[in-house]
DNA sequence: TATATCTGCTTAAACGTTTAAGCAATAAAA
DNA sequence: TTTTATTGCTTAAACGTTTAAGCAGATATA
C-alpha cells in the first residue's frame, strides 16, 4: 500500500513537471532531482554511475531522465570541466577525395572517445586559415587538427595556438619549423617511386610540374625528383622542372609552356592530380598519345584518376591511415594532463597506382 | 606627476598578472577587472560596447585585454545566453562537390552573423545520422540543416530535433510530411527539361535509371520522367525505368541490365552523376558509342562529368545559391525570439548543361 | 563498547560569462 | 533650490554542470 501511494506520488509529481516542460524549458538535473527529492548533485553521480549511488537511486534518475526527455547541457559541463570536447579541423577544401576522407577517418577515430569535430575550410587562403584559428579558438576547442593552405608561409598564428597550450597536429601540408606532431607520406621516396617507374617505362626525359617550393611537402617531391634523375643518369633541365599552384587551370597552363618547347618532354610527373587532369585534358585535345608520345603520372589518386581516359597513374596517399593516425596522436595529448610536447612524426609509405596513362609496354 | 604615477602602478600590476599567467590558467574577464580595479560586469559591458559604460574605460579595457591576450569564453558566454552559436549540419558525404559546395556556402552565411558550424556525414546510413542528431543536439547546436540519407524514411528522429524547438530546415533530400522548411530544386521539371532535350536530339526510347521512389527528390524525377514521355508521346516500358542506389557500382550494374534488353533504349537518364559514370563506363567497354548508339545524361553537374569522355550532360543544382538560402532561412528563425513556424519553401529552377554525351547532331 | 570504515547522500562552491537591478555622482530641467 | 535624468559604474544572481568536502547512519573492526 505504501508503495503504491509513493508511486502514485511520483507520477503526479512527474506529470506537473512534465506539464510545465511542455509550456517551459529545457528538463534539467534540477528538474530530475526535484521529481525524486534529492539533491543535483546526487543526479549527477547516478548519471555518471558514480559509485557512492545506490543502484536503487541510479535506477530511478535513470528512468525520470527518460520520461522527462533529459538532454545534458554540454555547454555546463564542458565550462565546468574545462574541456569543450570537440576537435577543430582545418583542411584547404573537403571537395577532394583526399581530405574528405582523413576528415571522416578523424570523425571516426574521435567518436569512439566522445569527441566531435568542427571542420573548417581555409580555400588554399592564409587569411581565412587565421580567421578559421581564431574561430576554432573563440570556440574553445580541445584541439586542431590542419593541413594548411598552399598560401602560408607566416606561422604566427600556428604560434598562437601553441602557445594557448591547445594540441596542434599538423598532417600532409606542415612544417617543420613548428615543431608539432606531424603525420604525412614519405613525398621524397614517392617522387623516387614515380621516376624510377617512368625510367622502366623507357622515358628518358622526365619533366615536372610541382608545387609551391615553400611547401615542405611539394618540395620534398622536387628534391626527390631531382635525386632521382640524378641517380638515372637522367638530363636535369630547368625548363623541365616547372613550379605551380597545381589547380587544373594551372596544369593546362604548365602542360602548354612544356608542349612549346623545343625539345619535348617524353614523360611528365605532376605533383598533383587536378594538375594533371589539366594536363591530360591538354595532351588529349592537342592529338598528343598518352602514353605513347608522352607519358603522365599524378599525386593524390583522386577518384578521377580511374575515370578519364586514359587513366592516370597516380600516388596513393592514405587518407584513411592518416586521418587515424592525426586523431590517434591528439587522443594521446587529450589524455595526458600534463600538455609535455612529446613529438609525433608518422611517415607513412606512400603506393603507386599504376593506369594506363604511363602504362607504355601495354599500350 | 600623479598621471605618472599611475601608469607605474598599472604596469606594475600588469606584469604582475602576466607573470601569473604564464604558470597558470587563460586570461578571464576578472583578470581584466583586477587589473584595472573595475567589476568584472564593467569589463564585459565594455567589451560589448555598452553604452553606459565611459569611453575612456572601453578603451582601459580593451588595451588591457590585448596585452593579456585575452580570449573570451565561448562556452561561458552561450550557457549564460542559452545559445551556443553553433549550426550542425547532416550531409551524406562531404566528398562530392555539391555538398561540399552546399556547406562552403552555408558556411560563408552564418559566419557574417557569428554563427560555426559542425558538420557531420551519414554515408547515407540512417543509422549513422541518428547519432549525428544526438551528437548535435548534445552539442547544443541553435539549429540543423539537413539533407537526409537514401536509407531514412522513418522521421521519428526529425521530429526529435522539431520538439526541442530547435530550427530544422531540410535541403536536396528533404521529406514533406515533416513539414520543416526545404530548399531544393525542381527536380519535377528537371525531369522534363532533360526528355525534352533527348527527344530533340532524336531519341525514341529512353530508359530512367532513378533514385529510390521513397526518397522526395528521386520520386519527383521519376513522375517527371513519366510524364513527360506521355507529353511527347514515347513508350512508357516498365524495363526501361529502374530504381537504383545511384552509386557507380550499381550504375554499371544496372546499365549492363538494360543492355541485354532485346529492344535496348537509345537514350538513358540516370537520375545521378556517380552512377551515370558507371553507365559510361559500361557503354565505353563495350563499345557502344555515346551518344551516337545510346545517349546520356546524368544530374548533379559534378565536375567529373566535364572531364570524362566522353563529357557527360548534367542538371546544374545551384548547390552555392541552396546552401545561401538554408543559411538565410537558419538565420530568419534565428532573430525570432518566438518559434513560429513559418514555413519556407524554396525551390530553385535548375539548369540543363548540355554536353557530348548528349549532342548527336554535333557528334 | 569504542573506534574505524563504508555507504549514500547533501552542501556549497566553482567554471566564465551576462544582465537585471540598484546606487552614487553629476548634469539638466523645473 | 529642488527634482529629474543621465552617466558610469557595482552587486548579485543566473546559466547547468561537476566535485571537493562533509555528514549522518550503518556496518565492520579492535
Amino acid at each position: 500500500m505504501i508503495i503504491k501511494t509513493n508511486a502514485v506520488y511520483l507520477l503526479k509529481r512527474l506529470s506537473k513537471y512534465i506539464k510545465k516542460l511542455n509550456i517551459k524549458k529545457k528538463t534539467t538535473i534540477k528538474d530530475i532531482a526535484n521529481v525524486l527529492n534529492i539533491s543535483p548533485a546526487a543526479v549527477s553521480k547516478a548519471l555518471h554511475n558514480d559509485s557512492r549511488i545506490s543502484e536503487k537511486t541510479k535506477k530511478a534518475v535513470k528512468q525520470v531522465a527518460k520520461n522527462l526527455n533529459y538532454q545534458p547541457n554540454h555547454l555546463a559541463s564542458a565550462l565546468r570541466k574545462g574541456k569543450s570536447h570537440l576537435v577543430g579541423v582545418i583542411v584547404p577544401r573537403t571537395n577532394s577525395n583526399f581530405f574528405s576522407s582523413v576528415i571522416q577517418n578523424i570523425e571516426e577515430e574521435l567518436d569512439k572517445e566522445g569527441y566531435n569535430i568542427i571542420i573548417t575550410q581555409s580555400n588554399e587562403s592564409y587569411k581565412k586559415e587565421c580567421r578559421n584559428i581564431d574561430t576554432l579558438l573563440f570556440t574553445q576547442v580541445d584541439g586542431i587538427i590542419a593541413s594548411m593552405a598552399n598560401e602560408t608561409i607566416n606561422l604566427e598564428y600556428y604560434e598562437k595556438i601553441k602557445s594557448k597550450g591547445i594540441p596542434l597536429i599538423l598532417f600532409d601540408r606542415g612544417e617543420n619549423d613548428l615543431n608539432v606532431d606531424y603525420i604525412g607520406i614519405n613525398d621524397y621516396d614517392s617522387s623516387h617511386m614515380i621516376v624510377e617507374h617512368l625510367v622502366k617505362q623507357g622515358c628518358k626525359r622526365i619533366a615536372h610540374i610541382g608545387g609551391y617550393k615553400h611547401t615542405r611537402i611539394f618540395n620534398n617531391r622536387i628534391r626527390g625528383y631531382i635525386d632521382a634523375l640524378k641517380k638515372h643518369q637522367l638530363p636535369l633541365e630547368d625548363a623541365l622542372l616547372i613550379e605551380s599552384s597545381l589547380t587544373t587551370e594551372d596544369g593546362r597552363a604548365k602542360m602548354t609552356q612544356l608542349l612549346a618547347l623545343k625539345n619535348r618532354p617524353d614523360a611528365i610527373y605532376v605533383a598533383g592530380d587536378y594538375a594533371a587532369l589539366g594536363a591530360l585534358q591538354v595532351l588529349n585535345e592537342q592529338g598528343i598519345k598518352v602514353p605513347e608520345d608522352i607519358a603522365l603520372v599524378g599525386f593524390g589518386n583522386e577518384p578521377f584518376t580511374g575515370m578519364v581516359t586514359p587513366t592516370i597513374t597516380s600516388i596513393n596517399q592514405h587518407s584513411s591511415e592518416i586521418g587515424k593516425q592525426a586523431a590517434k596522436t591528439f587522443l594521446q595529448h587529450a589524455k595526458k594532463t600534463i600538455v609535455k610536447q612529446q613529438l609525433n612524426k608518422i611517415i607513412l609509405d606512400a603506393e603507386l597506382i599504376t593506369r594506363d596513362s604511363s602504362n607504355i609496354k601495354n599500350a
